[in-house]
DNA sequence: ATTTACTTTCAGTTTGTTTTGAAAGTTCAA
DNA sequence: TTGAACTTTCAAAACAAACTGAAAGTAAAT
């Protein structure tokens, strides 16, 4: 297999699984030819090699940078913008778990925390079915959570060397 | 707040929080009437409790069992089929996580093998960048699936408390 | 101040997903 | 074997998400 048809099964396979994760197909592809790009590129060169409207690259550009994943490039003497993306695994993951923790496992612990302590007699089955999924939920998200701040924190090499004595 | 406006803030939620993840929201709302509901219920219930039709209940609650997360239940003397779902948080997340190891990360390590030894000069610096990202994300696939194995081998006791003391 | 090179926005359209409901299928009991 | 009770299927409808492209916006260069 040569380099272009490698790129695209790549970007294509990217796409797929992104999308499998609640990201769209085009932010995932786009975000795909930026870690195999050698180079910063430009909007027209996503919008040639995804066959896909200015607007659309636009959009989504957007969106992976709040997401930081991808930075805006000025190159000297050059009116256009370049852009460019983290290349290192790594900081990819760590930068996405940071993200979706913020945004979906705090906002759902907090809501836990509240729903935990209704009314009602807790001998009632039912009242007692709903305290113990909930609560049961609760304490996993905790740990969850703590194991991803660790995570977040912790280094590349940790992760592949260090954790990895700890998992046998 | 009582029960039931806890039960329902609790399905809205958590159906919400489903389609950050791919899963469809009727789906995660079922799940989650299940998860609370202290015994077995039927098609009927659920049509009624979450204001869908028939077809669409049947429909995901079969997606369901496939993904090994709810039973059906047949109680003796009774025509009707009941539903349950599994309660325990963590045979419910280390399931889900067999689940999609199984459907999206073997098979995309699978590609990435083969993607990583492409035609080309290696000196090529657009070739070096392909190869160095994919050999990245292979290495960092690989820690993770063999992570998240141990992880659907341990036990709920493991994590709750033996994994913390790794993670401090 | 005007042109030129570029970026952003967004209404309308396309595409994809989910839901419905009625018809077909199944199973059991009489 | 018929009918009642229930489940499954699936074509069509409703809904939601993503995409386009042209128009509006911005800012550097002349």
């Amino acid at each position: 297999m040569n380099l272009t048809e490698a790129k695209q099964q790549f970007i294509a396979s990217w796409g797929a699984f992104g999308s499998h994760w609640g990201i769209n197909r085009t932010m995932a592809q786009i975000h795909a030819l930026l870690m195999v790009s050698a180079e910063p590129i430009t909007q027209d060169d996503i919008m040639e090699q995804l066959n896909i409207s200015r607007g659309n690259v636009n959009m989504n550009i957007r969106d992976l940078i709040t997401w930081g994943l991808v930075d805006r490039i000025l190159l000297s003497g050059e009116r256009k913008e370049y852009f460019s993306a983290e290349k290192d695994i790594w900081k990819v993951a760590t930068q996405i778990i940071k993200e979706r923790k913020k945004r979906e496992l705090d906002p759902m612990m907090k809501l836990l925390a509240t729903l935990e302590d209704i009314d009602g007699d807790k001998k009632d089955k039912e009242v007692k079915q709903f305290i113990d999924t909930i609560s049961g939920i609760r304490k996993f998200s905790k740990k969850a959570d703590q194991m991803l701040d660790v995570m977040i924190k912790a280094d590349e090499s940790w992760f592949l060397t260090g954790m990895m004595k700890i998992f046998k």
